[in-house]
DNA sequence: TGTACTTCGCCGCTATCATG
DNA sequence: CATGATAGCGGCGAAGTACA
């Protein structure tokens, strides 16, 4: 309300939407409670990205739009968890599960179902063959997705590639046990999981 | 400049097929 | 059998057109 700018990020490359979007991730009662007075304030009108040279403009009304934000607010949680318990990345299951809090106003009902989920990760897929894919997406094995890593995000006046934004090195180094931080204790067999899962992707920078 | 009508691009959504 | 992937129909609204 007294004109702060939105568009900066904290130190891991999340802006104050991405924050609050995942503080709801993390907590639903702040998700059904707080987020919809939140969200209007702060989501932005849309964001600019770039992949394999093309600029997209990605619309707030967007389901697309939505998802992106959600996957860097759920880098270093859910994504982290995901890595270290199994060896897996985002799936449609995520999305179903932290959505289910949110308000209808704030996403309708019907963007909360898993095939439709499952239908937008699919269309923007790196590889698929379609007339509207924004190439947001990269599948690394059957129903499991990161952020396409080539992707560039224009963020504070520059263009960061993601993976400079979003830090792999941070990645499931704090997980939240309810309201506070905690550092996990990762063991060997952890520790190699993660390093699997960040050669993985820096392979595909 | 207004308005009524048509065309068309852009997805939303789900039926259906595929996979593990 | 549950979950993921895909095709493509149909709706909506923006843009175009015609005429007053």
């Amino acid at each position: 309300d007294m004109g702060a700018n939105t568009g900066l990020i904290n130190n891991v490359g999340l802006n104050a939407f991405q924050i609050a979007l995942e503080q709801a991730s993390i907590d639903p009662k702040y998700a059904t409670k707080k987020l919809a007075a939140i969200y209007e304030i702060l989501e932005p009108d849309y964001m600019t990205v770039q992949a394999e040279g093309r600029l997209i403009k990605l619309d707030k009304r967007l389901m697309e739009f939505l998802m992106l934000n959600l996957m860097m607010a759920m880098f270093y949680t859910r994504l982290g968890e995901n890595v270290v318990r199994g060896g897996n990345a985002f799936s449609s299951g995520d999305f179903v599960d932290v959505l289910s809090h949110f308000p209808d106003t704030v996403v309708p009902e019907r963007r909360k179902k898993r095939a439709y989920i499952s239908n937008i990760l699919s269309k923007n897929e790196v590889t698929r063959d379609d007339k509207y894919n924004r190439k947001l997406f990269r599948r690394i094995k059957h129903g499991q997705y990161i952020i396409n890593p080539q992707l560039s995000l224009w963020v504070e006046d520059e263009w960061r590639s993601i993976y400079d934004l979003l830090s792999l090195d941070l990645l499931a180094y704090r997980l939240r046990d309810g309201q506070s931080y905690f550092y996990v204790n990762i063991d060997e067999h952890l520790q190699k999981q993660l390093e699997h899962f960040r050669s993985q992707v820096m392979a595909l920078c």
